[in-house]
DNA sequence: TCAAAAATACCGGTAAACCAGTAGATAAAA
DNA sequence: TTTTATCTACTGGTTTACCGGTATTTTTGA
């Protein structure tokens, strides 16, 4: 954490140009906050970081190389005194409680107003956690269905539950991954397993209602 | 449409500051385009445009308080001249023609560079239909299940499909409806069939990709 | 009222899914 | 290096899903 009376070094990691600039315009009136660059693919970042010290990092949770998530906890490995803010435009509960489980300091949605985003930055910063208005609601409302823990799957996992999903029959899977279908099996019941559900019909809506399948 | 060596007078409809404020700094280099005004709320534009002219609008087809399609309608009918421009992340094809069908003059998803913003901005005051890259391929590869039609269900089918969804099996469904294991066995075909699907994981990914069931 | 649509039900069969338990081989983290 | 997680694979089952065809009754709409 950087002190306060020092110039805070901030990176944006969004693959939207107007959103960059949008940011970059908005914190160059800041005189303490000095932008180090911005980056649209999440990889690039991480090469930046690995020569350069960066204090705060305004990350896109949806990016089109990596999920956001992930790099979330690349950056938080590589580079622990990083504080992250993640910024997007999804409501979930359970997205938002899976980015700070991912180390993330923060929850801010796109239609922040300026003067809210300069206070989370700030809240981040001194080591608090910093939602925006229309987060924070969200965070003290919580549905039923939202109190389902979210499986942490294996990569293996993520891919016969992707297969599972585009109709794929178990020897099917086994022929396409060349292993037994009797492994496929196992991870089936581990999927079925993990999600606390029954059979496959459960398992494709539970995985609809976490985002962990891509709807097409 | 104005004459290309006229000032352009510009507005911009979003509910992202952030993105509002990118617009602003992207479009300020252009000097040929003089920014009327910037609205998070359609009403407030409206009530601008009675007063304004306005040559070009660039909107963002979600809104908090209306629907951007109606929107894009309602500017049409109060100023035809009035070139609208929507603006999304919505990369259905469907939304993207149904925004054309009310009277939008292009669509861009928001990661659009700054080059192509201005080059779609040109295009679409010339007369012309402005796409964004992405866009451009949505439009001309239509995706496998853009031309599946959404299939027509039963009232006894809607109401399998949504216990399926619940992942009640066959036997135990036709106990609670109080029929033969066998008629829901036909239910379950005919519902396979009409969504041309092989089994209930691509029935599940299906029925909720045309909001079918209700993912909750 | 009469044809079409929907809901009901059956047969016989194959394929796939699911259950319970076990366990070796790797690979990654402590 | 040792532990832990992951991926792999097996036995031996039961249950459910899926396929193709057929057919009666009930409801509904033109």
């Amino acid at each position: 954490m950087p002190l306060m009376n020092d110039t805070i070094v901030l990176a944006i990691v969004d693959d939207h140009p107007i959103v960059i600039e949008g940011l970059r315009t908005l914190l160059k009136e800041e005189p303490q906050i000095s932008i180090a660059g911005s980056f649209t693919r999440g990889k690039d970042f991480m090469d930046f970081l690995q020569h350069n010290k960066v204090d705060l990092v305004l990350l896109d949770i949806m990016l089109p190389d990596t999920s956001g998530m992930d790099l979330c906890r690349d950056i938080k490995k590589m580079s622990p005194d990083t504080v992250v803010l993640a910024l997007s435009n999804h409501t979930e509960r359970s997205i938002i409680l899976q980015i700070l489980q991912n180390g993330a300091s923060g929850y801010l949605v796109k239609n922040v107003s300026s003067t809210e985003l300069l206070n989370c930055l700030k809240e981040a910063l001194k080591g608090e956690i910093a939602f925006s208005k229309e987060v924070k609601e969200i965070i003290t409302r919580p549905a039923q269905h939202e109190f389902k823990k979210v499986p942490t799957l294996t990569k293996r996992e993520k891919q016969i539950l992707q297969l599972v999903s585009q109709g794929k029959t178990t020897p099917m899977m086994a022929q396409e991954l060349n292993v037994s279908p009797l492994t496929i099996e196992t991870h089936r019941r581990n999927l079925l397993q993990k999600f606390d559900v029954k059979n496959v019909a459960e398992l494709m809506m539970a995985a609809v209602q976490h985002k962990m399948i891509t709807g097409i």
